[in-house]
DNA sequence: GAGAATTAGTTTGATATCAACTCATTTCTA
DNA sequence: TAGAAATGAGTTGATATCAAACTAATTCTC
């Protein structure tokens, strides 16, 4: 039963994935003082047209009332503005500030480093990683 | 810049796909008022001899301080019990009781029949959500 | 066009998550 | 063996996550 659920649950070994991966790119973004989400999250507000709520939330595979909380504490940093959509005021539109960008083209780098290290470990590991094709190895995937 | 980040960064991804299974999961252990979290953390209770949390913390890719707020509703629930360590007082030993394994017992099927269902789904999906040989596809990965 | 149904977001309350700090115990070392 | 270093957990404060219940605005229907 153990064995079924820990070394094949996909849900099980995602979380897990995602736990390790959060904490490592939390790791390269503190100096911004960002986390791996909220860098995602800015990053999903750079498009020519400021995108709503509703565009946002599947797009990060979010419940919406997630992306309300999520959203405070960059509002409160002026790296994002929240506004009313003119065109269906129960819509909001979410605008990537100056500040916001600023802070994601200095961040990019890093980030864009950061994965390159974990790509290579990746193939480095591919063999002894993917047993089931989940090709997401967490046992080794600490920093580099 | 966006599309790299959202495209292709097995961070931004693996979060995505862990949210989408997350929920999953949680609406179908929902009748146990469990979590997939807590199916999970329960389910690697169960051993021959009790783990320490030191043993389940790594297994699960957390924090520590993370297992010990996670253990608290289900100790609270009579799940499971903390004990302290015999031969080094400092360890907490992570005890499945009797109603934490009858739990499990009536979730497993639960879970069984879920997994199936997801294995199903991504078969069926295999060849349009395996870009970049990260097989976890998300975007139609809602209740099937 | 008025009332019903739908859609967009927010709030609330619970759990999840981590880093940094602290406390207790054990192990190491001079 | 006494003091130092290392180890195992707990605490605190902040953010993340969701479901359920709610409010406001829009669309649909008769």
């Amino acid at each position: 039963m153990t064995a079924d659920v820990a070394g094949r649950c996909l849900c099980f070994r995602t979380q897990r994935a995602a736990r390790v991966l959060a904490r490592r790119f939390d790791t390269v973004f503190r100096p911004f003082n960002l986390t791996n989400g909220q860098f995602s999250l800015l990053m999903s507000l750079y498009r020519p047209e400021a995108p709503t709520m509703s565009d946002v939330a599947p797009f990060l595979g979010m419940d919406r009332s997630t992306l309300t909380a999520a959203l405070k504490p960059l509002e409160r940093r002026d790296l994002l503005e929240v506004t009313v959509d003119k065109e269906d005021r129960r819509g909001r539109r979410l605008h990537l500030t100056a500040a916001g960008l600023a802070l994601l083209e200095r961040a990019y780098p890093v980030w864009k480093a950061e994965h390159d290290r974990l790509d290579a470990a990746l193939v480095a590991l591919d063999a002894a990683i993917d047993p089931d094709g989940l090709r997401i190895g967490v046992e080794a995937l600490g920093r580099t």
